[in-house]
Parts: C-alpha cells; sequence; structure tokens
DNA sequence: AAATCGGGGCT
DNA sequence: AGCCCAGATTT
C-alpha cells in the first residue's frame, strides 16, 4: 500500500490536528510525548457515541474529581453517575468504575498496552482497545471508528451497506497503516473525519489524502458511506409524579433498576411506560407534557405536581405509581447531589419553574 | 445480525 | 425532523 496517504495524513495532522485537553501531540514523532493512559482511556469512553465539544466540561470534571484510576476506583458508584449524569449511556459510567477496580485490582493500577489485555476491560470494545493501544502506547493498531468508516467508504467507493460493510472497512484501513506514530495517525484519521471527511459538505478540496479517493471532489460523496435504513422509534406515554412533602421542601426520588434503560440512575416515580393514550387524571396540578428522544423510543410524560397526601387518592383512581422499596425524600435544594439523567432534569424544571 | 442504550448539535 | 457522533453489550 502507498505509505504516502500516512505520510500525507500525518503531515496535515502536525499542522491542523485539534488542541484537545487529553491529547498531548507528538510533533513530528520526535518528543516522543504520549498522554497518560488513564486520560486516553477516560475520554474515550467518554467520546463513544458522543462529540468532542459535549465531552470537554465532563472529561474536566473527572479528572479533577479523580485524578488518578486508583482515586476513581475508591469512589461510590452514586458519585460517579452523578458526576456522568446527562453524558448519556448510562452503562459507560457502571462499566468505567467496574473498569478502574478492575485496573487497580488485577493490573496493579497500569492500564496494560496490548488490544488483547484492553479487550479484557469492562467497556473497553475493539474501537476502544486499538484507540487506547495506539495513543496511549503508540503501539500499531487498526482504530476503526464512525470518521474511519466514512473515510475508507469513499475512498474505495464501497456500495456495500453498513454495518454489513464493517469488516471490508476494517480490512482497507489495516492496508494503509503506517510504520510509526500510530498514536498520531489514529487521531488524524479521525480529526480528518471530523473536520474534512464530514459527512454532509465534505471539504475534499482542502484533504490531504484525496488523491487516493475515488470520490473525492463527486457530487455523490456524501451519500457514502451507504446505511441500511433505520426502524422508526416505539412512542410510549406515561404520567410521571413530582410529589411534595407537606413542608413542600422534599420531593420523592428512587433509583431505577441496576440494568436497563437509564439503569441505576434516579427517577421521579411513574405509571409504567405505555403504547396507549393516557387515561383521563385530574388530581393534582397537571404542569404539561415533557418529550424525549432515546436512541429507540419517544417518549412523552404528562408531569403532575401532587402533594405526600393526595398518593392514595392517585392509587385509587387507577394509577399505579412504580413505587419502589428504595425511595425516598430528597430535599429539594439537594437535587443535583443526585444521578438525574436529562429526561428527569426536564420534569424537575418543570416543577420547579 | 439485530436490538438496546442518551443526549445534544448540526443540517 | 432526521442524521450523526472517538461503540459496547446483549439478545
Amino acid at each position: 500500500m502507498d505509505l504516502n496517504f500516512s505520510k500525507n495524513l500525518l503531515t496535515w495532522y502536525d499542522k491542523n490536528g485539534r488542541e484537545l485537553p487529553w491529547r498531548i501531540k507528538n510533533y513530528g514523532g520526535m518528543q516522543n510525548l504520549a498522554p497518560d493512559p488513564y486520560s486516553v482511556w477516560l475520554s474515550e469512553i467518554m467520546l463513544q457515541q458522543t462529540v468532542v465539544a459535549t465531552v470537554k466540561d465532563y472529561y474536566a470534571k473527572f479528572t479533577k474529581k479523580w485524578p488518578t484510576v486508583q482515586d476513581l476506583a475508591a469512589a461510590d458508584q452514586d458519585e460517579v453517575l452523578t458526576a456522568w449524569a446527562g453524558l448519556g449511556y448510562y452503562a459507560r459510567a457502571r462499566n468505567l468504575h467496574k473498569c478502574a477496580q478492575y485496573i487497580c485490582d488485577e493490573f496493579n493500577g497500569q492500564f496494560p498496552k496490548t488490544e488483547t489485555e484492553l479487550l479484557t476491560l469492562p467497556g473497553v470494545g475493539p474501537y476502544t482497545a486499538a484507540a487506547i493501544s495506539s495513543i496511549a502506547f503508540n503501539q500499531k493498531a487498526n482504530v476503526v471508528d464512525g470518521n474511519v468508516e466514512r473515510i475508507f467508504s469513499r475512498v474505495d467507493k464501497l456500495e456495500e451497506k453498513l454495518p454489513a460493510a464493517k469488516k471490508q472497512i476494517y480490512e482497507i484501513a489495516q492496508k494503509y497503516l503506517p510504520k510509526k506514530r500510530f498514536g498520531d495517525y489514529a487521531q488524524a484519521l479521525m480529526d480528518l473525519g471530523a473536520t474534512v471527511c464530514k459527512p454532509k459538505n465534505p471539504r475534499c478540496e482542502t484533504c490531504p489524502v484525496s488523491r487516493f479517493c475515488t470520490l473525492s471532489g463527486d457530487e455523490n460523496v456524501q451519500f457514502y458511506p451507504k446505511k441500511t435504513p433505520k426502524k422508526p422509534k416505539k412512542q410510549l406515554k406515561a404520567h410521571i409524579f413530582w410529589v411534595e412533602n407537606a413542608q413542600k421542601d422534599q420531593v420523592l426520588l428512587q433509583k431505577r433498576a441496576e440494568k436497563g434503560l437509564l439503569g441505576n440512575m434516579m427517577e421521579f416515580p411513574s405509571t409504567n411506560w405505555l403504547d396507549q393514550d393516557l387515561a383521563a387524571q385530574n388530581i393534582g396540578q397537571n404542569l404539561g407534557e415533557v418529550i424525549h428522544i432515546f436512541t429507540h423510543i419517544k417518549l412523552v410524560l404528562k408531569v403532575w405536581k401532587i402533594q405526600q397526601s393526595q398518593l392514595q387518592q392517585v392509587a385509587e383512581a387507577g394509577f399505579a405509581i412504580n413505587l419502589q422499596e428504595n425511595k425516598k425524600w430528597v430535599n429539594i435544594g439537594k437535587l443535583d447531589e443526585f444521578a438525574l439523567p436529562s429526561l428527569m432534569q426536564k420534569i424537575r424544571k418543570l416543577a420547579e419553574g
């Protein structure tokens, strides 16, 4: 394979690579610098299916609160989930904490450098193992994320759709790997995808590897990679309740089940989420509706503010509120101390005004 | 191979 | 109103 591909890309990266909090650019490969594995791992987990702009504040918060993997391992899971709240995909946070403890217990606090060992870590899959191995340890690894898939599907004008084309893309990417600067090369590819080889309106005229690309400058480049159509979202509805105590200084909060949607995160009590129209309800104060879009669900919640003394009436009216054993009264002024996902922050905002 | 799992930013 | 994102895990 033509090594000028990686050479051109790395030259471009040295000039145009983004400055990111978790990144130490190894200019020209001469400084032999690398970010520490904890920083790389933490940032890579946060960046899974999440844009750089969203990650920055969370990365700063985590590294300040837990500067080392030992600090993170020693935290309570609820603390980690509270810090992660709003970032989404909460299995990442649960696995992050589990992984930190695993690194401390089984690897003496040191991240392994091989992809094979990294793949044994909770929350670390093929992409993240390759990314950590190359970026933190400069090991040769084929780092294929959504950016890289887009780039090479365009380079070879692949007609096969994702995700079926993944294997073929991986093999193409493998052929272009450089002989050194593996971490820089991986990050260069991802920067190229983020700033030049974009999904829409790619900037082929500034692309450092345009001469290798079948679709460079083609009007149809934006239609690659081809993808299988998505299924429509299920639409679910429910009532949700902001339940105040008599003094109106506390609200009812409970922890969700460990597994599944928003696992181990906190919630306000609600009826079951059902694919049915909502029954009439005239107890307490209606605050309106909250519409929340998950990856595969469109959820419509009708929000009610009720008093603790009205809970019995709501039950008698036939509304099964999912009150759990772990429910507790929480000072409204201290809600920030709990792991409230964005959906529940919407409810809170509606209730607090 | 398909489904699950968040949220926000961009077009 | 979709599409996309430095994907992993479960089914």
